[in-house]
DNA sequence: CTGAAAGCGCTTACAG
DNA sequence: CTGAAAGCGCTTACAG
């Protein structure tokens, strides 16, 4: 592989020469850039990336530490993934995907050693273990997910307290007074899962201010629980006429529970999911949904980390908490109620 | 941050001693070992990544190139991906993570860059354009998927031949005489999608030898026109008494639709379909598959990889291309046939 | 506008 | 068993 050395010498200058001809960090003569960037051409030059990143102390590379729990849906994984990696290469930086099972092991090491130049944690926990040493790191750091403590890093997660909001106000204005919200597992909250009472507490809130009742209910995060719970609630909610969905899995059961029981959408029961629109478009979901966005919320995340990796003025700068408003998808799975039981 | 230099001065000793105690590469004397150990610890030493990758030519970090075309079923894509990730790390390397439309200028940053010491291929088409320039590159490669040229390379697959070739013979045992494949679209095989056509083709020819008619047909990749041509399928052909499956879009879509056709399968329809079993968890197929074991292919693919880094001997082998066998994985969903149209 | 030199933090022959 | 030195391939002050 050719060296700056081999294309220094093809264009006949000296080596700190062809290299701010190739970066143009200062003034070179046309003659000399022309020909220092003909014998780059030549030989396939390309700048070996451990020897830049140690002169230069930047790899371009970017962390994402991603965990996948046994217990949690797979699929809405690959969204978030991708609005990372997409926006990273766009903005020059490539990409280390983390999934070990050690989280804070694995942060460490591609910190301490300098692999990265920041990193983006996804699925964060409300007391994740990740975040002490993410805030040690001389990276900077942003967050998919909002932990109690968001000091010295960005944090970028939907506004799961309005998603609840505009959830149960959709479902009032059509005149539904009996609701079950259906979420995550219990254990998802145990583990720091946020975003579940998030929903749910902001949607009991509301649902009392406007003198709802709104059953919230666990849901469960594998098929076939997640269909046998959502018939269950079903049962034990007989006058309930709005279903809200908190919870991918269960979400994507409902189609099935609502055949087999002779259900019709919105005709009998009125439905608002809370999940993306490619995870619609994916499991063919006729439900109007509040858009979780997970393609925009990676790339806002990488967006101000790359930010921060790149100016020291940036790096200064009071640190964000930004929340993506939620938008109602209407697929048509509302209407006014009509009472279930007969 | 501490460097080798920071070990070497706490602990007394040069910088040699301290690389060489560190790495056990050459006799220690045992007081010497245990001040090095004791300084970097204390000093929470970690090599600089592009340090050492400079030093050895070595990076401890796998490139894995994964294409997202529009028209694919992007979950199920996450599966391999953790069969390499995973894989990847216990075997001691990173992976980084390439997903940008343009895999071919992709492949030539990460390895003429020196990013990677080898490079998984995900989504090999036949006539893949990614090939010629791995070939050439100074890292090894090993693919998912199998091209028409599989020189230079080592090759991982399911073995969709003998998919096709099983799906058929399992139902012609239990008596079915007319059977629907309903494959990927079209354009996925124009593309270069090999196993569209290696799993219909060798299924057609074992139903010409057991004289069972099987009508082949190109299905959707998206919601819900997955379902309308699993439809139009099923009117098409009202005799055929089985269904096999080579599509996950229309497999996820089946459930549906045989709901609003009151199909009741196994009694009206035998189903086999050809997905992984995590599929079939995460969306609750209740149909025996063909297991696609996505996770154990991206793993087999890093362990080759990994072999040939890191021996000059493996790297010195031939060629392989691997298989992995189908297993019929039995949920219920086949039974002997009665004729559907009455 | 250009070049010689130092330095980034490692590893590993070369000496002793 | 240990150390001084060279070298991996860059970038960037320092000189001119």
């Amino acid at each position: 592989m050719a060296t700056i050395g081999d294309v220094a010498q093809e264009a006949g200058v000296s080596r700190s020469t062809a290299s701010y001809a190739l970066s143009g960090k200062r003034p070179i003569s046309e003659d000399v850039r022309r020909r220092v960037l003909e014998a780059a051409e030549a030989l396939a030059y390309t700048p070996n990336a451990g020897a830049r990143a140690l002169a230069t102390a930047q790899t371009k590379v970017l962390g994402l530490l991603a965990r996948f729990h046994e217990d949690e849906f797979a699929p809405a994984m690959m969204q978030y993934i991708l609005g990372v990696t997409n926006t990273a290469r766009d903005l020059g930086y490539d990409t280390l995907l983390v999934t070990e099972a050690d989280g804070v092991r694995a942060l460490r090491r591609i910190t301490d050693s300098r692999m990265v130049d920041g990193v983006v944690l996804m699925n964060v926990a409300q007391d994740d273990a990740r975040l002490p040493v993410l805030r040690a790191a001389p990276q900077p750091g942003a967050l998919v997910g909002l932990p109690d403590d968001c000091s010295g890093l960005d944090v970028f997660d939907l506004d799961f307290e309005e998603a609840g909001r505009v959830m149960v106000d959709h479902l009032h204005r059509l005149g539904h007074r009996e609701l079950i919200l259906v979420s995550q597992p219990e254990h998802v909250v145990e583990r720091g899962g946020a975003y579940v009472w998030r929903l749910r507490d902001a949607a009991l809130e509301r649902a009392r201010q406007l003198g709802v009742t709104l059953h919230a209910v666990y849901g469960e995060s594998r098929q076939p629980a997640a269909g046998r719970l959502l018939n269950e609630s079903l049962d034990a909610h007989p006058a309930a006429t709005g279903l809200l969905i908190n919870n991918e899995a269960a979400v994507a059961a409902l189609p099935t529970v609502a055949h087999a029981r002779g259900l019709r959408v919105p005709e009998d029961l009125s439905v608002i999911g809370r999940h993306s629109a490619d995870f619609a478009a994916t499991f063919s979901l006729p439900y109007s949904f509040v858009e979780s966005a997970p393609d925009r919320l990676g790339s806002m995340a990488v967006r101000q980390l790359v930010r921060r990796v790149e100016s020291p003025a940036a790096r200064k700068e009071p640190y964000v908490v930004r929340f993506i408003s939620p938008e109602l998808v209407s697929l048509g799975s509302t209407a006014h109620p009509r009472p279930r039981s007969s």
